[in-house]
DNA sequence: TTTATTTGTACAAACGTTTGTGCAGATATT
DNA sequence: AATATCTGCACAAACGTTTGTACAAATAAA
């Protein structure tokens, strides 16, 4: 009850305080001249921290802040940008916030760029190319001045298009072999590899992948790297399926599976939605992990730890990842060419936990 | 190899054919008017649709538009933002981008605003009010034209402000009761209610509840549920602990509750990071979910049906959230009134799945 | 033929900033 | 006392659009 009125009380003092202010109209530069008898220039200078470098006295630099502050004045953004030409601005592009593989990503890019001023506009193209090309279009048309993204398709045109522009950009997770346009990523080859051996060493021979969006990068990365290690034990039939880093992929790819009279004794899923749609299809089939068949998927998550079964996964460093993504954008920006390599390719590493079971 | 061969080849005859326009500067409506041979102000209405309404003749039309295409040009929102003072932008601020709570919404909000030829600016403000403030100031800067908050803490005096500038504005998830804000969320006490209610059904008396961000009304609207429905069966004791929407508030709170000598029978957990905590402490206390504890969730994810023990829920309707807050902030921006009532609370579903356990 | 109407286009101002430069007045130097 | 330097500030142009209005030329009406 105290607390109500209390808070009651302090929305009626704001309303007293505000009211006058409550004018539709924008207050801007030249209002604050006025009131403090200068010219918007001296003004611009102040709020911009130019004061000293222009010599501008301290009691008018007091008389100015102090109108802002009373004017509650808020920077017209767009005009600054038009007239110098920077937008402070750091655009995102991922395929899906939904998959938490990228919603980490965003996550901390989001934070990382706040560090330096710069804020991040955030473009989600659903996994759809043409939706991609349109938040592209928007994002260059808003005069970003980075950009990071996940590509999703095989068309690469209007990404080199931006970068040939001028604006510094990052491919990250998937990117384009073929192309000098800059990268960070894992190295998937060297992910799938290793878990591949790892399921071997483990007594598997029947393995089945299920990959995602086939043309992507890191989707024929990891392919490589579990052919390798499948041939190089002496294993010739490797089977890969499925076509899409989706929950839906892993649960149809994997009751197909199920249904084959050769059941492979391991399932190495591409992603964690995957890795998702394949415990929904063994949970309906009565499937046990790693009893009845193992498991392994690329992409951690806090989750993988309280399944039913643990999973063993190759987990992928999304935090240097953006923060290397971050880093080679901002010294691009400071035009400084202290980061001469521009694709980079960081290990991935294995988690061993119990989806995994020792057979023979 | 030949397909590798034929990306080259790609590659090559993109660079030929871009070459030429790989120039720097950006290419603006005076370089379309020059080429077309018309004035600026042609030019500008062509590109907007406005061709008919001022009577540009087809031919001129045509020049234009192919003009415009051959230099790819792409028009300066910050500069047309700065004459209209439309920039098309809605913004959005989340506590955390990476809790699959918010992420869900983001993805939701993002694609329903394209529909409307609007882009979504997210903020991520990590819990944090003083970041909140700073984004908010931020996205003001940038002319936003409507905003979707999940305010982070109790403070609202920079929202109201916002309102009061005339943005039209919606709070999500969390809101302040006491103001006349609009906003739309779940009906928190009903969901609590009939989780503690289901509880108790299940013969569980000693409940303790993890709560989340105290002063936050979601919060206190659920420990309200939890309390009447305690009352109404007529248990007296009831536990109410933590103070965040976090793993780690889960994690520690459950492992003191797992050391006193009379542990409930049941726990209520306030999100399912929450959750994830909890279960988290069940593991290394090697406790067995709803053997030896029960536990309930609020917060639907698609991961708590492969936990060891799917979890039973009051799932939001998140995807209902996300689309009445679109739906009345653009009513509003089209000063179309047909939306009177502006604060609205959605019915919560329970899920039922295994994580409780009938006792005695 | 003259006047009225329509058609097609351009001029110029405005949006709110930033910034190169210029110019007083005050102070220091000779 | 005359000149040089420094201090503090303002003028005005520019950024790339949009848009109210004006104005020719072409066509129609009288």
């Amino acid at each position: 009850m105290y607390i109500e009125r209390f808070e009651n009380l302090s929305i009626l003092l704001y309303k007293r305080l505000y009211k006058s202010r409550m004018s539709t109209q924008k207050v801007n530069i030249n209002d604050i001249a006025k009131k403090a008898g200068l010219s918007i220039t001296t003004v611009s200078r102040v709020l911009n921290g130019k004061a000293e470098q222009y010599r501008i006295g301290k009691k008018s630099q007091e008389k100015i802040k102090e109108a802002a502050k009373e004017l509650n004045y808020i920077p017209n953004q767009f005009a600054a940008n038009l007239r110098t030409g920077r937008s402070n601005t750091i655009a995102l592009i991922v395929p899906s916030l939904n998959n938490p593989f990228f919603a980490g990503i965003a996550s901390r890019i989001n934070a990382e760029v706040r560090k330096f001023g710069y804020i991040t506009i955030i473009g989600d193209s659903d996994e759809n190319q043409e939706i991609e090309k349109m938040e592209l279009h928007q994002l260059v048309s808003r005069n970003i001045e980075g950009l990071i993204i996940v590509p999703c398709g095989n068309e690469w045109e209007h990404i080199q298009q931006v970068y040939d522009q001028g604006i510094p950009l990052i491919c990250v997770d998937r990117y384009f072999e073929e192309l000098d346009l800059p990268f960070v990523s894992t190295d998937n080859y060297e992910g799938a590899y290793s878990a591949t051996k790892y399921l071997i060493e483990n007594g598997h021979t029947a393995i089945t992948c299920i990959q995602g969006v086939r043309q992507s990068t890191p989707n024929k990365r990891r392919v490589k790297g579990f052919m390798d290690a499948m041939q190089q034990a002496g294993i010739t039939t490797c089977n890969v399926v499925g076509d899409d880093f989706s929950v839906q992929n892993g649960y149809l790819e994997t009751k197909l599976l199920l249904q084959q009279k050769n059941r492979p004794t391991a399932i190495f899923a591409f992603s964690n939605t995957i890795a998702m749609g394949c415990i929904k299809a063994f949970k309906e089939e009565n499937i046990r992990i790693p009893d009845d068949i193992s498991l392994i998927t690329f992409d951690d998550h806090p989750y993988l730890d309280y399944l039913a079964t643990p999973l063993t996964c190759i987990a992928q460093p999304v935090s240097d990842i953006s923060k290397i993504a971050i880093k080679f954008l901002f010294s691009r920006l400071n035009d400084n060419n202290e980061i001469k390599t521009k694709q980079v390719l960081l290990k991935p590493k294995m988690k061993i936990k119990e989806s995994v079971r020792r057979i023979i």
